[in-house]
DNA sequence: GCATAACTGAAAACGGTTGTCAACAAGGGG
DNA sequence: CCCCTTGTTGACAACCGTTTTCAGTTATGC
């Protein structure tokens, strides 16, 4: 099979950080995902890539890679932490059915920002914006496309 | 002291459930404070009203709160969830310095979520969008204006 | 006051994340 | 090509926040 080496990668030997297999196999994972993924998710698909690939080295890996702005760390509601691979914006739109996850331009925040600055003389340096939603292809099926949520727990009255 | 009862207080009742010492001494932390309040330190300033308060309790009161949409959780970046009374808005404007926390209406956030799901096809069912910035006392003082970010409090205050 | 069921607190269980440390391997130099 | 240096790795355990368990307690209705 062919290794295209991510953009990523490329980013990672740019700031003077060695290429291990275990980097790779958690980049051509994220790489090749469009949803965010937990940790652990990331780990037991990066070993069918690099066998001896270890949890520990997933985390480590995700701290390098989040350092370097080439991930993202999403809040799945109250869900661990998911990451996925870093677009040019970042703020993110979750199907609540497949858990895809896409990014989308920000247009219309930055003048609500510039509205909340002025209203209430806050400084603004950061902010997150998620949206959640059904997906097109969910909205069809009439619920989660994907039969295989991670959380099916329906705790509640 | 007084205690004023809190509009929650009388809430928790309303919906059938108990008004114990425990939830209100959770309560009036809860409304004491106007920032976003981890599990350990409402545990800590509760047991200041509320000695044989127990961190089981305070987690489970919070569930229950957040249940009732009496509180609303907060992602402090990457630290742990926090808690602050719920109000009109779900939006929270939190202060980098003091870790104040205000809500804000969304007045332009509609549109941008309604352009949003005109161009992905989404059905945008939630939203999350929190602001980080300084707040003007903190510029003011160009920095953190309160040296105790948050502390616990074991006796008095 | 009494009964009852909701509620509580202590401790333990649980699961995710981080620290430790000897072994390993990526990348440069000889 | 091999060696060396040192960043990196992986197994294990420590750590910490959260949840479960369970017997004792307390709020509320009678």
């Amino acid at each position: 099979m062919d290794n295209p080496l991510p953009a990523a990668a490329r980013a990672l030997r740019a700031a003077g950080h060695r290429l291990t297999r275990a980097r790779l196999a958690v980049l051509q994972v994220l790489e090749a995902e469009h949803a965010g993924l937990s940790p652990q998710e990331l780990y037991e698909r990066g070993r069918a890539i690099y066998a001896p690939l270890g949890l520990v080295t997933v985390y480590r890996t995700l701290a390098l890679l989040d350092e370097l702005g080439l991930v993202r760390r999403v809040h799945s509601d109250q869900e661990r932490h998911a990451y996925a691979c870093a677009g040019a914006d970042r703020h993110h739109l979750l199907c609540s059915g497949c858990h895809r996850l896409v990014e989308f331009p920000c247009q219309g925040l930055d003048e609500l920002v510039a509205s909340v600055q002025a209203r209430t003389g806050y400084r603004i340096t950061e902010h997150l914006l998620e949206l959640t939603g059904l997906c097109p292809a969910c909205q069809a099926t009439g619920g989660p496309a994907d039969p295989t949520p991670h959380h099916p727990a329906p705790r509640g009255a």
